[in-house]
DNA sequence: TCTCCACAGGAAATTGGGGGTT
DNA sequence: AACCCCCAATTTCCTGTGGAGA
């Protein structure tokens, strides 16, 4: 067995490429100065004893958003206790809030929190406007300026309440800003003129990053995770001290892949620490394209692993119909006959079948998923073909338990699988 | 080459659940 | 509680397609 501590690495600080942001969170953003600057142009009437603007921030994830706001507003909170000014930033994440009500709650419980320190509870109970009443009191109480950041707000949906009351209270005696931060680009067409035109008096864009960002990110995020050759003699094999930390293709091809695909700097972080991983665990002392590509690969089997698992019940029983026929060695198989072993798969489980056109589009739905393949026309008259876009072990262990929904079926599947090999 | 027909997939009709209103 | 409205999911209906079989 391996013991702790023996190890040589390839690592300075992992924790510096560690994609959680709670671990990591970069100081500066040289590809966001653009951006930056507008939050700063937003924020600054603050230093001139005036409100700053509401600001509407919106972007695909990834795009280092809520690190731009978080920066600024400390940074501005760090001039005015030097300057004397009061000012409070209250930050609320929405993630996994339905509704205004639930929002404002923890905005209540945010500010109670910066006035009275930790240990507040969720207000319960009272009417929305009763709640509302009761954070503007508490906005009143703390007073100066204060800055009010939504974070990931299209979770709370069409429930607009408190973005309509909120910038429009105007509580006395407070300088009260609103950022409201989103990652659907379709939550800002849909709101409401009077709440966007309020709200979205300044508006910053967080268009994707592309493969040089994304590169010049990752090096920089490589530059303090891995050890470089200035550090070399912290490593104690001495042996392969010719060999380089970090090979010159590596970072750029995570980088290319990751623009490829979403151009999220979050994924491509993932990316490139899995591949740095995979070196370190082998021992190797340098990270190649291999580590890359090995990663990438790992990656997505783990996508399309978590993607079957978390199938909705009726796809998973159009998969395991499909499967069925796949294991018993066709390459693809016509509808007819999965729909057909998918009705007596019904049958075993004791469910209503869906119709024949709505198990269609589950079978498209999944090859559009990537997890069946497709071949249309061919045949008598048109029909359509469907394979596993996955390999039939991969599809046959990510099924439900046995104890689980649709074990009992997947049971049965596995059973014959194990036969036919 | 012609006709036939089983299936694909678009569109209309139906259902059913949640939320609001009286 | 009774009612309506809205939305999404689903079923029902329908047309177009292109190889099979004559």
């Amino acid at each position: 067995m391996k013991a702790f501590g023996d190890d040589d690495t390839i690592f300075r600080d992992m924790d510096v490429l560690n994609p959680n942001e709670q671990t990591y969170q970069p100081t500066d953003l040289p590809e966001r100065t653009e951006e930056l600057d507008q939050i700063h142009s937003a924020l600054r009437p603050a230093t001139m004893g005036s409100t700053p603007l509401n600001i509407l921030v919106y972007g695909q994830t990834g795009q280092g958003k809520t690190v731009s706001i978080t920066l600024k507003t400390n940074q501005l909170q760090e001039y005015a206790d030097d300057a004397d000014m009061d000012l409070t930033v209250v930050h609320v994440p929405c993630k996994g809030m339905d509704n205004s009500y639930h929002a404002l709650t923890h905005l209540y419980k945010e500010i109670r929190e910066k006035r009275l320190g930790p240990g507040e509870e969720l207000p319960s109970g009272y009417q929305r406007k009763a709640l509302l009443n009761m954070v503007l009191e508490e906005l009143q109480e703390i007073g100066g300026t204060i800055i009010v950041v939504l974070d990931e707000i299209d979770a709370i949906g069409d429930d607009d309440y408190i973005l309509y009351e909120l910038p429009r209270s105007n509580p006395n005696g407070v300088r009260l800003s609103i950022i409201g931060i989103t990652n659907d680009l379709q939550f800002r067409e849909n709101l409401d003129a009077d709440v966007r035109s309020s709200l979205g008096e300044d508006e910053v864009k967080f268009d994707p990053y592309d493969a040089n960002q994304l590169r010049n990110i990752l090096s920089r995020r490589a530059e303090g995770a891995l050890r470089d050759t200035h550090f070399r003699d912290k490593i104690r094999d001495y042996e392969h001290l010719e060999s380089e930390v970090l090979s010159s293709d590596a970072l750029p091809l995570a980088a290319a892949l990751g623009a490829q695909d979403t151009g999220d700097a979050r994924e491509a972080i993932r990316l490139f620490f899995r591949a740095a991983r995979f070196a370190d665990d082998n021992g190797e002392t340098t990270v190649t394209e291999a580590h890359v590509r090995a990663a990438r690969d790992f990656l997505e089997q783990k996508a399309v692993e978590s993607g079957i698992q978390t199938l909705p019940q009726q796809k998973m029983l159009a998969l395991m119909s499909t499967t069925w026929h796949i294991s018993k060695g066709e390459s693809s198989v016509a509808t007819t006959p999965i729909y057909t072993q998918y009705k007596k798969m019904c049958d075993v489980e004791d469910i209503e079948p869906l119709s024949n056109r709505r198990f269609r589009d589950r079978l498209n739905d999944l090859s559009d998923s990537n997890i069946l393949t497709k071949k249309r026309g061919r045949g008598r008259g048109k029909e359509n073909k469907y394979g596993l876009a996955v390999d039939v072990a991969t599809a046959v262990e990510n099924l439900p338990q046995k104890n689980e929904r649709y074990g009992e079926v997947a049971e049965i599947l596995r059973k014959q699988v194990e036969m036919g090999n």
